[in-house]
DNA sequence: TTACAATATAAAATGCATTATTTCTAAAGT
DNA sequence: ACTTTAGAAATAATGCATTTTATATTGTAA
């Protein structure tokens, strides 16, 4: 599994594994990225490197700096607002969709797609609190499915801009949270909802969803930040944006 | 006006020329893009054209190939449709934002952006139809305005995506248009619905404002085929897709 | 300590080598 | 005679090594 051998070409390799590395936080928001240091990394050369970031960079995963190379996009607490506002109104927007125009055929992936999420173990490694790469799909399935059904491509595309985004921000506080919930009941709820046609009762139902990760994760920020305040001036040198979040570097979890 | 003289990079000064003649319909989309002419035309090396294709395949305007190269990005009446009814309901989100959170400056910049609106030549070359660049620069601004009053940098990225991907049929019709309409006036209500904070008003003249310029290009095209539905089939050894849009290219027009 | 110059580092850009795909040609089979 | 198929040549995309150019760092003198 840790392994996909199918890389049409090496600059599409180097695009993905990159992708997924920066999705699941492996590399620190606001790093730099070298180019040789990655080059030796993914065991391929400087342009493929470069093509993967120019993509990367337009979708906002890394930030171009002309003449200056690349670093890992930031994040921030207002970022991470303003993301889960956005996200609230398009999900809206596909689930409304969805509960209108979603057949048969929606309905069962729906519930076939809750049935895999209830049915996949959460954590890769309890004690360290660490989701599972299998329940992070299962969770992604069955979030696209629920949209799905609305049928409209560029809804479901910005919609997957924005989950990937918020990705980011779920991955950096996942082993941080301390939060127990309920989620197979949250999405239960959600797909029971929306399967007997209760779009007031399915959106809000998401956005409270969606809310409540985000609230964690700012939560998270905000007391992992007060009780080492000194620490974390301790090397004012290096000032960073005013609300922007960091972490050290973390490496283990394989690629999904 | 013709050069723009400030590239930070010879990778950035292709991205944005080829970008600005796609959205221009310069180039028919289905078009095979080949490496080594881009070079010759923009006068760079490959990996600059590469890097810049890159960017553009993952905004959509390019369709990447593996192993086969890139084309322009195809147009479709589905895709159009899709398009514009995903456009109406963003610009609604932004819209109803704006007028809830707008300010004076706000309120400024609206009337500010409508008055250089209504007060720009539409026409470049009035017998050939072709809109002005400075008109496409203002309309475009204006209903950037319009909308940044909602404060939300996420949903004004997606609203900003929408209007450059519609902006390619805008063009691919432009010169085709036999309609006329009060643009003018079109405008000014919205925008007079959006100052008095008649959020009802503005997004149903909105909506009705971007259906309608769909609309235009749809007939101009269904017009356009059943005339010439025998020379179409002129030559039928290379089919395309069944609802795809095909037009010979086309160039002359400076970039924006 | 500040300013300037020299060096080191890294990104940008190029051209070439490699590999895959498409096209063209010719022979075989229906 | 026409279609089909296999092979060879041409074309074009991919990948890499190297050169060039810009930025960051270090050291030295004022």
């Amino acid at each position: 599994m840790s392994t996909m051998e199918s890389p049409t070409s090496l600059t599409h390799g180097a695009y993905a594994e990159l992708r997924s590395e920066l999705l699941a936080c492996n590399f620190a928001p606001g790093e730099k990225l070298k180019i040789d240091d990655l080059c030796r990394r993914f065991e391929v050369g400087s342009s493929a490197v470069r093509e993967a970031l120019s993509r990367l960079a337009s979708e906002g995963f890394v930030v171009s700096e002309p003449q200056r190379g690349f670093r890992v996009a930031p994040l921030s607490v207002d970022a991470l607002r303003d993301l889960t506002d956005v996200r609230c109104s398009i999900e809206a927007l596909c689930l409304r969709g969805a509960i209108e125009k979603g057949g048969l055929e929606w309905q069962s992936q729906v519930v076939a797609a809750l049935h895999r999420l209830t049915h996949t173990p959460v954590w890769a490694d309890k004690a360290a609190r660490r989701y599972s790469n299998e329940y992070a799909k299962a969770h992604e399935t069955f979030h696209e499915v629920l949209a799905a059904g609305c049928g409209s491509p560029w809804l479901l595309h910005l919609r997957a801009v924005l989950f990937n985004h918020s990705a980011r921000y779920r991955w950096f506080t996942g082993p941080l949270s301390k939060v127990d919930r309920d989620l197979d009941k949250e999405h239960r709820e959600i797909a029971e909802a929306a399967l007997s046609r209760d779009s007031e009762r399915a959106v809000a139902l998401m956005n409270a969803h969606l809310q409540l990760t985000a609230k964690i994760v700012l939560d998270a920020v905000s007391s992992e930040r007060e009780p080492t305040a000194k620490s974390a001036k301790a090397k004012p040198g290096k000032a960073h944006p005013p609300e922007s979040l960091r972490r050290k570097r973390m490496r283990g979890a394989s690629s999904a």
